[in-house]
DNA sequence: AGCTATTGATAAAC
DNA sequence: TGTTTATCAATAGCT
C-alpha cells in the first residue's frame, strides 16, 4: 500500500541471467482482480490457501483478543463444507441465535434485508470502487480531498446500483445514517454486521 | 516468511535525517507474539482491525471463488456481536447445521472434542511451535529434515501438553491418523475443521 | 482516526 | 499437492 506502483515497463527486472542455481523461477506474486476465477485449477488452489488463510487470522483473533469466532465455508457448489469454531462452531451458533434480537423489526434489520437483496458481486464492486476512489482521494490530500469527496459523494448511490429501486435506494440511505447513529453511540449490547456492512461502515458511512 | 532474520543492532536504518517533512514517525509493524494482548487500548484495536481484516478475506474468497461464507464474531466479553455472510448468516447456518452428519460419531468427532476440551492458548502455543519447528527445518533441508523430524517427532506431544492426560494423547493421536487419512482420500462429500485442525493438518499430519 | 515501516499472505511458476 | 520466489496486502506502534 505504501509503495508506489510503478508501470510495468519501468519496473527494474532482475536479471535473468544467473541461471546457475537460481533461475528465477517467477515473477513473484502479482496483483489480481477481486473477480470469479474462471480457471478452475487456479480456483481451487486460491480457495485453499485463501480458506486457510482466513482460518489462521481467525485463530489468531481468538488468541490474541479474547473473542470467539465461528466460520463456515461452503465450496464453489456446496460440494464441502469447512468450519472453524473456537469454542465450538455449534456453540457460537447458539449464542448467536439466541443473542440475535428480534430480527424482523429496527431499522438494522432491514439494513441488512436489503444488503441481502443485492447481489454480491454488485456490493463487492461497489466496495472495491469506494476504496479505490477513498485511496485515490488519500494521496490528493486532505484539503482537496474534501471537496473531491463532496462533489463525488452521490457517485456510486447514482450510478452502479441497478437491483435497487429509488425507494429502496432511499431506504438503504436511511438504514445506513441510523446505522451511523447505531454505531457511534454503541447503545446497544451487541452489533451485528452483515455481508459489505464491514466495509460500508468504514468506508461510506464515513462519507456521510 | 522469505525474509532473513537479521538482527536489529545489524539491520540498516533508515536515515533518520530527513526530518524537513519526514520525521519518521514511527518505526512500523513490529512483529507480536500470538498471546493474549493485556492492554486494553491495544486490545480493542487490533480487535477492530483484524475482525475488518477477515471480514475482507472472505469477501474476497466469495468473489472469487463463488464459495459462501458465514462468520461470526464475538468480542471479549460477549458484550458485542459481529457476522457477516454471503448469503445471509443464518442461511449458511441452517445449510451448515443441515448437512452436519451425525456429530455423535467417527473419529473426526472425536477429534475435534478433543481439540474443544484443550484450551485455546494451549493449541495455539503448539501451533506455534509446530510452525516455527517446521519452518527451521525446511531451512536445514530435505535430508537434514527427515532426521530431525524423526529425532524432534515427540517434542511437542510429550511436553507441552497439560490438560490431556495420556489416555487422551493417544486417543488425539489416532483421531489425527484417522484424520488424515480422511482428508487425503477425500471420499466423504464434506470435510470440517475445528479449531487448530486447519493447521494442525497442514503441518503436524505432514509429520505422520 | 491517519501514517509508515515491517511482517505476513499469496499469485505464479515448478 | 507441496515448495519457492517475488510481490502485494495487512497491520503494530505512534501521533
Amino acid at each position: 500500500m505504501n509503495r508506489i506502483n510503478i508501470p510495468y515497463p519501468l519496473r527494474e527486472k532482475r536479471t535473468p541471467l544467473p541461471k546457475l542455481r537460481m533461475p528465477r523461477k517467477s515473477e513473484g506474486r502479482q496483483r489480481i482482480e477481486i473477480v470469479r476465477i474462471t480457471k478452475q485449477s487456479n480456483l481451487s488452489v486460491a480457495f485453499s490457501k485463501r480458506r486457510f488463510g482466513i482460518f489462521k487470522k481467525a485463530s489468531e483473533l481468538c488468541t490474541l483478543c479474547a473473542a470467539q469466532v465461528a466460520i463456515i465455508v461452503f465450496s464453489q457448489n456446496q460440494k464441502k463444507v469447512y468450519s472453524f469454531g473456537s469454542p465450538s462452531v455449534e456453540a457460537i451458533i447458539n449464542c448467536f441465535l439466541e443473542q440475535s434480537p428480534d430480527p424482523s423489526s429496527s431499522r438494522t434489520s432491514q439494513f441488512m434485508d436489503l444488503l441481502r437483496n443485492a447481489s454480491i458481486q454488485e456490493l463487492h464492486t461497489r466496495l472495491t470502487n469506494m476504496l479505490a476512489q477513498l485511496q485515490s482521494e488519500k494521496k490528493a490530500g486532505k484539503e482537496l480531498q474534501k471537496i473531491r469527496k463532496e462533489s463525488q459523494r452521490n457517485y456510486w448511490w447514482d450510478k452502479p446500483i441497478k437491483d435497487l429501486g429509488l425507494a429502496n435506494l432511499e431506504q438503504l440511505k436511511m438504514a445506513m445514517l441510523e446505522m451511523k447513529e447505531f454505531a457511534q453511540k454503541q447503545v446497544e449490547g451487541h452489533m451485528v454486521e452483515a455481508f459489505g456492512s464491514t466495509c460500508v461502515r468504514g468506508t461510506d458511512l464515513s462519507m456521510m
